[in-house]
RNA sequence: CGGGGCGUAGCUCAGCUUGGUAGAGCGCCUGUUUUGGGAACAGGAGGUCGCAGGUUCGAAUCCUGUCGCCCCGACCA
């Protein structure tokens, strides 16, 4: 039959990119979209993997001295009112709490009522809430640094949603911190970038350049925004993660004040610094297939799925328990920070079918186990980062010996890969012609998958930057931290410290 | 906020031009045969046709209004 060439998610990335990323965030049931505009319902395996970032996240922010506290869902507007650039940021999307009660209306209805005196405005960040509290919490040098983060959600109403890369709610983790220095403010921001970057790379597998924002990219009320950017399988750039040296703009604004050892009222330095569930999505975009999602091991909700085959066994019975004794001996086994984690599928549906339900789902190592199996004293193994068609016997004492290996196999193997997509598209580029045509749609294709990263040299001029992303959608993505060396602006001949990266992004 | 499009079963949609008992595929339930690569057959459940008016003997279909959603732009983690 023609199924050979099936693929497990229609359309596949070449065919059409946008449409794969949704069918894979469906069909690996990861999240769907709701009844209400721009929000999405985290299904049970998307939550699981979600909790585990957080898990990971949470530990290493602790790790770093940062402990966890919990602010207002509502800001009232006058706080959001105080820094200036602030307000521009977010006034355009901000959802707005303006009555507390409903009343019945005609035919059933309910109308709002009780108009409350001054709005309230659902968070779309919290720093004006946490800048206030701050400013009753730090009196004395001794006070600092001040290191908070709050997991929580926040909404930032938005045109155009994509489930997990732009939705009007989002979970995320905002980190907000005191100091009483620039230098250790700036130190703060840098650091929790190398958490990000850490996270990304070590456990997420997706590789990440760090570095600084333009200033029509940066945050708003920041003096310095750093990022880690990170491409997708579309060749497109997505902002993974970003720390905010916001300099004393909120401090002054809001009064977050402390005395010096020398008996002086200093304004304090403050930073912030969020990932969100985005990074699901990046992570979808990174290591999917055309079967479906491809979860690196060390963040995966479960590590093996064991499925069954009881349907022609003589005992069918003496199967499962064989399975459950092989579930237990893996669960016995630590796996970065927790257990081999394993999922038992004996719902009774045909073999086929199942097995194809777990592949969608990214789980990175499956295991089909039967009569012959459990005659052998093995499994029946295949991997998620293989071919659906490749799979082996394998001794069961021996796969019980190797799985954590294997998994940490599979991890390594979906970093190196995509580095090597990376940089595969990754290239040097040192005239604008060059930089046009590297970026020119090609003609004839629906959905054309093209360009990447452009590592060119640009004086830093705005009015050009804002030119160039007019006309070609493409935007400096970042300004490397690493150092680089001098030369010349591609679009104005003018000096330029070091080549930065350009792309179109999300 | 501009410019298009669409609301009919859980999902994807047909039916509407030319009014006459509500349809298909997928999914779901039951049974049988199957079961180590995405099952087949048989039976079954499931819809105030977005909502409100109007025209008509009769409206998913025609008219008016209204609400919602999607796509393309401008804006954004």
């Amino acid at each position: 039959m023609a199924k050979q060439a099936k693929t497990a998610i229609s359309p596949t990335r070449d065919e059409n990119y946008p449409e794969w990323y949704q069918q894979v965030v469906r069909k690996a049931d990861l999240a769907e979209t709701s009844p209400v505009r721009g929000c999405m319902v985290i299904k049970p395996w998307g939550c699981a993997l979600w909790e585990n970032f957080q898990r990971v996240l949470d530990g290493m922010f602790k790790a770093t001295g940062h402990k966890n506290a919990y602010f207002p869902l509502f800001i009232p507007k006058r706080f959001l009112e105080k820094e200036a650039e602030h307000v521009d940021g977010f006034a355009k999307e901000c959802a707005v709490v303006t009555h507390h009660r409903l009343e019945a209306g005609p035919d059933g209805t309910l109308v709002p009522a009780g108009e409350l005196e001054e709005p309230l405005i659902v968070r779309p960040t919290s720093e004006t809430i946490i800048g206030d509290a701050f400013s009753r919490w730090i009196e004395s040098y001794r006070d600092l640094p001040l290191l908070i983060n709050q997991w929580a959600n926040v909404v930032r109403w938005e045109m155009r949603t994509r489930l997990f890369l732009r939705t009007s709610e989002f979970l995320w983790q905002e980190g907000h911190t005191a100091h009483a220095t620039s230098e250790e403010a700036m130190h703060e921001t840098e650091r929790m970038l190398d958490v990000y970057a850490d996270f990304a790379e070590n456990w997420m597998a997706m590789p990440v350049l760090t570095g600084e924002k333009t200033a029509g990219e940066r945050f708003p009320g920041a003096v310095r925004t750093l990022c880690i950017e990170s491409m997708m399988q579309d060749r497109k750039a997505l902002q993974a993660g970003t720390t905010h040296f916001l300099g004393q703009n909120f401090a002054k604004a809001q009064d977050i004040t402390y005395q010096s050892e020398q008996g002086r009222l200093e304004h304090c330095w403050t930073t912030s610094w969020g990932v969100s569930t985005r990074l699901v999505g990046a992570m979808v975009m990174t290591h999917g297939d055309d079967d479906g999602l491809c979860l690196p091991p060390r963040l995966a909700p479960a590590h093996v799925v064991i499925l069954p085959m009881t349907g022609r066994a003589d005992d069918p019975e003496a199967v499962r328990n064989y399975c459950h004794k092989l579930a237990d001996d893996l669960r016995g086994i630590p796996y970065y920070g927790r257990r081999i984690e394993v999922e038992i599928d004996d719902r009774d549906i045909r073999g086929g079918e199942k097995n194809w339900q777990w592949v969608r789902r990214g789980v990175p190592i499956r295991l089909e186990v039967g009569q012959r199996d459990m005659a052998a004293d093995s499994v029946f193994m295949a991997r998620r980062d293989k071919s659906p068609k490749e799979k082996e016997s394998v001794e069961r004492t021996a796969f019980i010996s190797r799985v954590h290996d294997l998994l940490e196999e599979i991890q390594q193997g979906l970093f190196d890969r995509a580095v090597a997509f990376r940089d595969a598209h990754s290239v040097e580029i040192d005239s604008e012609d060059a930089f046009r045509e590297f970026f020119a749609a090609p003609q004839g294709e629906p959905t054309p998958v093209h360009g990447g990263f452009a590592w060119s040299h640009f004086c830093g001029d705005e009015d050009v930057e804002q030119r160039i992303n007019d006309e070609l959608g493409v935007t400096v993505r970042c300004i490397p931290l690493a150092d680089g060396e001098a030369g010349t602006c591609i679009f104005t001949g003018k000096p330029s410290d070091k080549r930065v990266v350009w792309a179109k992004a999300y």
